[in-house]
DNA sequence: CGTGTCTTTGAAGCGAGTCAATCAGGGTGG
DNA sequence: CCACCCTGATTGACTCGCTTCAAAGACACG
């Protein structure tokens, strides 16, 4: 997965150079989608810089003010909420292309830590400008509310699987989504390296690292994975995606 | 609850005389906040329609073509998602002023059936000219935009709550939540009429219906609620509270 | 080559689910 | 007006899946 990306030299975590939408190879999965000439050399003049996030590093978190929506243009992070008492969640894990800052739009303030899981850059977006540049490109307008809009669709299937799947029918959707997500990024279908520990995973979808390891270890046996450590391979395709369509239990 | 809002004159599921945003006593929860004289006139000729849903009527379910967003009226309903293998999750939960259809903008279709739990009026806001209004004034905009943001922010609670919480806390949670949306409409902070089945409440919670009758019932013996079928006083609130600042595990 | 982090695996306990019986209301028709 | 039915709510007893606690193993990194 990493070995596509051609690490640039690292910088400090502060602002480098710009890279035009109009050449971006993500300009199809990202904000651009459907634009055309004139909007994209538009959209190149809003968005203002790249920025460079170490593994570990924090891009924004939860109470700094709202300046400016990010997406993904290599690596991957994952944002998490916390509740008053400490309790934590992971809310999503986000790949190239992927917006990061939607939730903040509602207070002004950030309600999320967006953390690099690994090396990472994002493209900055200035939220100010891209609201009035909505008001002029039709594409963009819609655009953009319909990446905010997939994104409650998103957050709808969680609640889905966090509701009422069980642990193995949970983890085979959060597979199933990753190598989705992998393949319309060029990536095999099949095999796949996860940026994230056991606990992350298991905090997305509300289990305990124990049972994610257990559930890994139980669909390995079962011929339908193989795990090693953080490299997975689908051997059954078919046989994971059945523990979604047979409810066994009704 | 109920008994503050006159009904109308019944009609049939079909659109009825419009009402002005200018004039309407929820514009200050609704999508109208903060706008001014002149925008708030233009926003009276947008939607369209208002339009009655009885009980246990769906306004739109999912995979229905997307024309429109609903603005609650009056009434109540609940929003359903569910899964090839006939799963069901309750997503939430709309009251007066908040909005019904925000998930149908990424693919032109509806994602969840939108179900009355009560007679119920809706606003329709035909989506293509809320798009062009949104176009010209920078307030109507900005406010459309803080109401999705809002809606992942819920949503990024919800998971928080389905991830990592008990039955209890998600019980007070939720009672919590519900009361202080009626408190911000007018209505009592203490005292409040379930208009959904234990069930329901238990899809919504991620708990089965048992296991919600349970909850309250031991909410009760320990003072907390006062608890008769679905008429619920919250006789200790700061008890209530405690049940989510106290994660009694860590 | 050690050290710390992440992962795996086992054994025991518990919270929520399941199954089943009873109860409470609300509405209907005689 | 009452008997009846139907849906929804409550409660109990038992089961099961996941968590908890604990120990050992596997890598990655300095």
């Amino acid at each position: 997965m990493e070995s596509d990306i051609p690490s640039p030299a690292p910088a400090a975590s502060a602002t480098t150079l710009k890279v035009a939408c109009s050449s971006c190879n993500l300009r199809e999965l990202c904000l651009p989608v459907g634009m055309s000439r004139p909007e994209l050399d538009r959209l190149d003049a809003l968005v203002a810089a790249r920025r460079t996030v170490k593994r570990g590093e924090r891009l924004f978190q939860a109470g700094e003010p709202f300046q400016a929506l990010y997406a993904v243009r290599t690596g991957f992070f994952k944002t998490c909420v916390s509740s008053e008492d400490g309790r934590d969640q992971v809310t999503g894990f986000q790949m190239a292309g992927e917006l990061l800052g939607l939730d903040a739009i509602s207070q002004d303030r950030h309600t999320c830590d967006a953390v690099a899981l690994e090396d990472s850059q994002v493209c900055q977006i200035p939220y100010a400008r891209l609201e009035e540049l909505s008001r002029e490109f039709t594409e963009l307008q819609h655009s953009f509310h319909k990446i905010m809009s997939r994104e409650i669709v998103r957050d709808h299937g969680v609640m889905l699987l966090l509701g009422s799947m069980r642990a193995d029918e949970r983890v085979a959707a959060f597979l199933l989504n990753l190598t989705q997500r992998l393949q319309a990024r060029g990536f095999s279908p099949t095999s796949l390296v996860l940026r994230m520990t056991r606990e992350e995973i298991g905090s997305y979808l509300g289990l305990k690292l124990e049972t994610v390891s257990r559930t890994f270890s139980k669909l390995q046996e079962d011929g339908v994975l193989e795990v090693r450590q953080r490299h997975i391979r689908i051997l059954d395709l078919a046989g994971l995606r059945a523990l979604l369509n047979n409810s066994s239990a009704c």
